[in-house]
DNA sequence: ACCACTAAATGAATGGCATTCATTTAGTAG
DNA sequence: CTACTAAATGAATGCCATTCATTTAGTGGT
């Protein structure tokens, strides 16, 4: 008990505890006590809290920001979640189940890689905040996170992997995936070297060159700064790896 | 002036504003007022809040915390500093004169890329909720981080790197090694899949044969499971990114 | 020598935040 | 009927970054 209240369905997490502040104006007030119908749970706190997340950013998702959106008393957050952090972890299993494992199985090693570190990498971009929870997060309580090892890990093993080289190789794949993730959303001028740009000629050159790199994919899908150098670091790192298979 | 204040030097960092508080008992207070010699500046700012982070870690890091060391009143702070987050910036600077490039003009460019990388994992490692701040930080303000750079670009220039890959080569580096500094502070049990063990198969089995992996380097140097996965990354990336030289 | 200005300190707010606790009410097991 | 537990309210609590009015000290100009 405690624990299994809403793992029953597993994907839906939009059932109940929806509509009261849509429906009613948010007019009375409900009585303190116990209601006939539970309010809260953790599907709901979840949801509210990506939506929340999408409106405001991390910076509004406050334990009272997340008890206003669900109509609700702050502290009866807490008869579901331990603290805020829970929340995080709430919605960062959520995530998980967002990235994009369909390759491992059809598509070869290489392409499977792609399209999931690709996808990884976009989902978590829009969700950086997240990066220092899950990147010491232990897999033990989080289902989704969990899935998504299991259909990587198989689409390794599958590919001729040495059973001690999968989790290794897996974990550098995720650190690039995060840093790159954060890479995302570094502002455009985050090179530019100011007024000390003419002390530091070589990583001016190197800044305004790869500038002009940029300009032969302006408008292109992928044609960020920040996509050119995953690009990059991704097929040095697929193809390093690949190697290892047997 | 204002931002020149305290930059002659560059290095030293440990010069001014200190004694006070160990000298003296911290017993009588001053006086409101200017007091006749300067108490704070950026230098004895930015060299308090990494004892501090020494001493009591990220979460002490705290204004108050801060000017208590300073033996000073918070608000004093603000008149050197904007923010905390500047105090943030500070620090990170300040970490970034800590890395080793010495490689760059004298090793080759793959042992060169070595020393760089493993030093940069390691003074991060210790500071991982800079992070995030560094990610994004523009480096305009950041003397320290600018002449990395410089050293790095130079290294990657001199070794041939046609000038458009350079930028995207270190980015990409970047943001494996900002990944990576997490894995380190990551717990040893983080892939353990506790009850769900039986329905991840691939998974668990991978995690077994990593482990027993690790125990061949068994109390060697650098042989951490967070070391194996950097090791294999890296030089992933160092043969990937070598092959782009003319 | 005086005056205006600026710099650097104190100390007292301010508002926001996560979290806790006493209390109330509603279902549920014996 | 009676405990007990679950789930809500509402009123604290304590911490935190930041701001502001005030005080004092040095500095440049006349």
């Amino acid at each position: 008990m405690l624990e299994t209240t809403d793992e029953r369905a597993g994907m839906p997490a939009l059932s109940a505890a929806q509509g009261r502040a849509a429906t009613s104006g948010g007019a009375q007030k409900r009585r303190a006590g116990r209601p006939s119908a539970a309010v809260l749970d953790k599907a709901g706190i979840t949801s509210a809290a990506l939506k929340l997340v999408s409106r405001k950013g991390y910076d509004g998702l406050t334990m009272a920001a997340l008890a206003k959106v669900l109509d609700v008393a702050p502290s009866a957050l807490y008869n579901h979640v331990a603290s805020k952090h829970d929340v995080l972890l709430l919605v960062e299993d959520h995530l998980m189940s967002l990235v994009d494992v369909s390759g491992f199985g059809g598509s070869s090693w290489e392409d499977a890689v792609r399209t999931w570190a690709w996808s990884y990498r976009d989902v978590f971009a829009e969700h950086t905040p997240l990066i220092p929870v899950i990147a010491v997060l232990p897999v033990t309580d989080a289902p989704q996170t969990l899935a998504m090892y299991e259909t990587v890990s198989k689409g390794f093993s599958d590919a001729g992997f040495p059973q001690d080289r999968i989790v290794p190789s897996i974990v550098a794949l995720e650190s690039f995936i995060f840093g790159s993730a954060y890479d995302v959303t570094a502002p455009e001028d985050i090179f530019d070297a100011g007024s000390m740009a003419e002390s530091t000629p070589y990583f001016t050159a190197a800044v305004r060159h790869s500038a002009s790199g940029q300009e032969a994919s302006a408008g292109q899908e992928r044609g960020r700064p920040a996509d050119t150098a995953f690009r990059l670091g991704l097929e040095a790192l697929i193809a390093g790896f690949g190697a290892i298979r047997k």
